[in-house]
DNA sequence: ATCCTTGCAAAGACTTTGCAGCGTA
DNA sequence: TACGCTGCAAAGTCTTTGCAAGGAT
């Protein structure tokens, strides 16, 4: 399977072999839940909760937790949360952080600048594999409401 | 009340005037779980969750998500969450952020260099309030075993 | 045919809410 | 005294687990 370094691109690897290839690939049987897991997660912009998923696909809530808690496990999707009390799934692109808006939600991807440049001072830590960096403000169209 | 700018600082606030009177000025009435709470997030090393609290102090569970709700909504306190199921909560004081260690969950608060520097580009916000940036890795004597 | 996966239901973990009695101002 | 605060219990939300039936290889 190829990969980018050693990181799965979930675009790239559809492009090359197909959803059903791909999962086989993962060590996972090709199901359509799972299809459609990942399929909900593909055509969604930005990232979704476990409840969106079911509300797309109508598949059990407890089978999507178990494939996202799969596709985590395999680095196929970042599992991430934010001040709410519910986790948001996403398929792992480039990597990026989010902005949320503090009033209604809204969840934007953004760009940043410089953040390679950021370094923790750890005295306790001698390895650092990732970080998350999350934004929070008042979205424009809350601002004018 | 005085204030740095319009922060409030725990340490600052205790000594000018003391927890009692720090209470009373937030507008709430003083109680020795109030004073419980405020002064075992301010002994403890690191961010705490209510359960831990809870073992610290042996005050109600409701009464500490309660008191941590007030303290939050007057900028007394932080609350946020990792990767983990539970929220921790952390007495506001110089901005900063952590490191956790993915095997044994050790917290460390981190200085970081150049984050001043990170500026998010945001395609439909205007203002951005705050950020939260944390570490994931393992800890030097997890990395021993 | 085998073993993994699914759906349903129940349980679990964490947090919030209702209410009667208590304590602070 | 009045009103806010506390503890206990119940309910609520999100996630995980058990199990029998179904499906992919």
């Amino acid at each position: 399977m190829k990969t980018k370094g050693n990181k799965l691109t979930f675009s790239k690897l559809v492009d090359v072999q197909g959803v059903a290839t791909l999962l086989n690939n993962l060590g996972f049987k090709s199901t359509k839940q799972r299809a459609a897991v990942l399929s909900a997660l593909h055509s969604y912009k930005g990232p979704m909760t476990a409840e969106k998923i079911v509300a797309k696909t109508g598949i059990d809530l407890a089978t999507v937790y178990r494939t996202l808690e799969s596709f985590d496990k395999v680095g196929l999707i970042n599992k991430f949360n934010l001040k709410n009390s519910s986790f948001f799934y996403e398929i792992k692109s480039e990597h990026h952080h989010h902005i949320v808006c503090n009033h209604c939600g809204y969840i934007e991807e953004v760009e940043i600048c410089n953040v390679d440049k950021v370094v923790p001072l750890a005295k306790k830590f001698s390895t650092i594999t990732e970080h998350s960096l999350e934004f929070f403000g008042i979205c424009k169209s809350c601002a004018k409401s």
